[in-house]
DNA sequence: ACCTGAACACCGTTCAAGT
DNA sequence: ACCTGAACACCGTTCAAGT
């Protein structure tokens, strides 16, 4: 017994780390994840040295941003199958994620790039993200709503690639596109052109 | 008589101005469209001056790299109508500019933010390549095979989303998205869930 | 155990001086 | 008319020295 797994920080240190989070967070906002890290360690009143002391590199930094959001983001997707038809479940997944992969410019290439990336501080994430994606997809195909050449990697790159989109375009835009898009993955009457 | 309006530039700054475009293809190609512009005369093997003598800004450079290939882009877009069934030809359109748009890594989020910068050096590029894509839309609407509801500005996000999308999976996934894509944009059989 | 900030290598951009 | 490169302000990343 006694100490937990994991040894409870110094209390200093945990301030600095909330504070770097705070101001990674505003920059992130404001500039993409390409935000200067010397800018938010200015902004959260530590030397640089003490930024990469808590995160060795950008993606450990936006996997520390991210922690929160994803957990919120992966209980919904726990609660989805249950309330609706398949491929409205589905549609709402991938509505929930593109919003999601918006937040920060830059963050849905980077979701992309994680995926096949077992290096990536952003890996474990994006696999929970395909897992969910999988089951949904699964299910609107066992229904006959979505083709069957669809596939999990497919719905990911689209999924992300409709939060490109909102990053470029009117919110309102992005929803009628991302109507398209999951327009696209019925099945169609003929095949042929 | 005697010269014409633009005058004939200097022989070794016309050596110059094409030295630095082949080594900015070559850069770009590698490393996208934030390559380093030092970098760039370095290895065109002329002073930083020389190149921002040539080029004043990133766009202004990523312009004159690419006027040849949209030249062969719009007369491509020239043939089209005369030889497809309309969403055929549009389906093509929408290829062609996905893969040029995914040349560089970056152009795509470039060919999106000039559409509506009359100030950016690819605009005048953007406003045709929307012009054809509004002419090859149109016909595919009068021919009943294309949603009512579906803008050239949705078009336009969704042809530089393919390109995005090209720029992280592989040519032959990318494609089937694209199909997927197009399908999206044929009207549906029910409009409601 | 954690923090600091100097040190190094790099970059974007401008502009006085040259030819 | 064009080219050069120093100058300035900035950034990513590491690491010896401190507490």
């Amino acid at each position: 017994m006694g100490d937990t797994r994991t040894r409870r920080p110094r209390a200093d240190a945990q301030r600095n780390r909330d504070s770097i989070l705070a101001a990674a967070d505003e920059a992130f906002r404001e500039q993409g994840t390409g935000a200067s890290l010397e800018g938010i360690a200015r902004r959260a009143g530590v030397a640089i040295g003490t930024l990469y002391g808590h995160f060795p590199n950008r993606r450990a930094l936006s996997a520390g941003l991210l922690r929160e959001r994803h957990t919120a983001l992966f209980e919904l997707g726990d609660e989805l199958p249950g309330r609706n038809r398949p491929l409205d479940a589905l549609a709402e997944w991938m509505g929930a994620v593109a919003v999601h992969a918006a937040a920060y410019r830059g963050l849905a290439a980077l979701l992309m790039e994680s995926l096949d990336d077992e290096a990536s501080e952003l890996h474990q994430a994006c696999a929970q993200m395909a897992a969910v994606t999988g089951a949904l997809l699964a299910a609107a195909r066992a229904a006959g709503t979505v083709r069957a050449d669809v596939t999990g990697a497919d719905v990911h790159a689209l999924m992300n690639a409709a939060a490109w989109m909102r990053e470029q375009v009117p919110a309102e835009q992005a929803e009628h596109l991302l109507d398209m898009l999951v327009d696209g993955l019925r099945p169609g009457r003929d095949s042929g052109s």
